[in-house]
DNA sequence: GGACAAAACTTGTGCGAACAAGCTAACGGC
DNA sequence: GCCGTTAGCTTGTTCGCACAAGTTTTGTCC
């Protein structure tokens, strides 16, 4: 059973999705929920806080509560899942797996798992299509600890991450994003059929359990025109000067 | 004077940033940290809970929490400002304002800056270099209630939003982005001095006050290398399916 | 020594209270 | 009617306590 104030939090998150409180109007005060759900107003203010770091809500000390938006985002502080995500959306996704290899971590990859230089890692190339097509190069690598569970996958399977979920039983979020673009090299010209040099938005993510372990480091590449990414700030995007492999510093 | 729970967690930061915590060591209980600041666990719990979504540090039930970074990254959670957001990195931020204009408010613009469509609006393009290198080029709308604010600001003004915090005493956040890949078009080309078609990452950010009142909305096209857009997940970057004009749905 | 069980420790959740700081609306004087 | 003051409401911060749930260490038995 989810936490009290969790409880709390989604039913006012479906009330405001459900249009009960419409945008712009004002929440009820902490004291008439805690008293409506017979909770401590401290338990409230974890709820509402909630909304408020999905951005629903926003508040300032001495007035009511604002309702900032309607409606949910997709998929919001989830981890990445391309399949999850299309299906989210109406959306049918597929894709083939181009190369799947055992090979030893470059110096990027070794710190970006956490792992030592050399430590075997397993090197994965996709091509994944949205309604049949083609969007996205995604070129990712496994954590070696993570390798076993990887490689008894089939290689059909859609969600890399949603599999490892369900049988290592490991709970995910995202790490880390660069967000950068680029123009199509020969390769991915061809697998997205697009023009060599047209553009293309490079995401490279860090995947880590919820404790913090890196388990995949991948770089994915967007056909111009198919996705957007969207975020809301605390939590914050921040640009960084590019250096050679647009590393942070 | 900033909040106890602020204090502690700013002297948590200095430590870990400082070194005195390496990343993967054990912070100190939540009791100890407690006695040592004579204060409730529960703001204790408030200080860690900050820099848990700054991702410093990542926590578990029943285990001390862990340090997950040791260094900061650029302005987290601050709005975008060019002009600190380059000084902070050691670089020269420069530019000029191309054109500035009222103009009524399109469809998308009134929605966005939460405003009657019609409205009358101020419209701004500018050219922004680093180190003398054209690196953007902003266009920018700013919501009529702010356009007195705006207009009385010389154009050579590099900091918009930087100005409006001094002189109207606004506080601003970041409402939301939306990032994808265009294609450099004939006038982006020549301000940018690349070729047309060359690959741009563009940015649509939205600046609200702390209270979410939108203030900005802004198209940014950065020159594909000049930066890298970086994100921590709780906060969540999210693909969408791109539209007609890539609005979230 | 090694495996198992218990104890100690640590974080997660929840309650209730109190005061501070800021906003709103009602009230009253002009 | 208009405007300033005031009283009441609402959120922000902090305290202290209690128990639940999970982890780590200790200790014991074989």
């Amino acid at each position: 059973m989810p936490a009290r104030y969790e409880q709390i939090a989604a039913e006012l998150r479906e009330a405001i999705l459900g249009g009960t409180y419409p945008v712009g109007s004002h929440l009820p005060s902490e004291a008439a929920l805690a008293a409506r759900h017979s909770a401590a107003r401290g338990t409230v203010r974890q709820a509402v806080a909630l909304l408020a770091s999905e951005g629903l809500v926003g508040s300032r000390q001495g007035a009511r509560r604002v309702v900032l938006r309607g409606e949910r985002d997709q998929l919001f502080g989830e981890p990445y899942d391309f399949a999850r995500w299309a299906g989210a959306l109406g959306h049918r996704a597929g894709g083939e797996v181009i190369g799947r290899r055992r090979r030893k971590a470059s110096a990027t990859e070794a710190v970006r798992l956490a792992v030592c230089a050399g430590e075997e890692v397993l090197s994965m190339l996709r091509l994944r299509t949205l309604d049949g097509v083609p969007v996205l190069v995604e070129r990712a690598v496994y954590a070696s600890w993570v390798v076993p569970a990887v490689e008894v996958l089939e290689p059909g399977c859609e969600s890399v991450v949603g599999a490892l979920g369900e049988t290592a039983g490991l709970a995910f979020r995202h790490g880390e994003h660069l967000i950068d673009a680029v123009a199509a090299g020969v390769q991915e010209a061809r697998l997205l059929a697009v023009r060599r040099g047209s553009p293309l938005l490079r995401r490279r993510r860090l995947t880590s359990t919820a404790e913090g372990r890196p388990v995949e480091w991948s770089d994915d590449r967007y056909r111009a025109g198919s996705v957007v990414f969207a975020t809301r700030s605390p939590g914050g995007v921040n640009p960084s000067l590019a250096g050679q492999d647009g590393d942070l510093r």
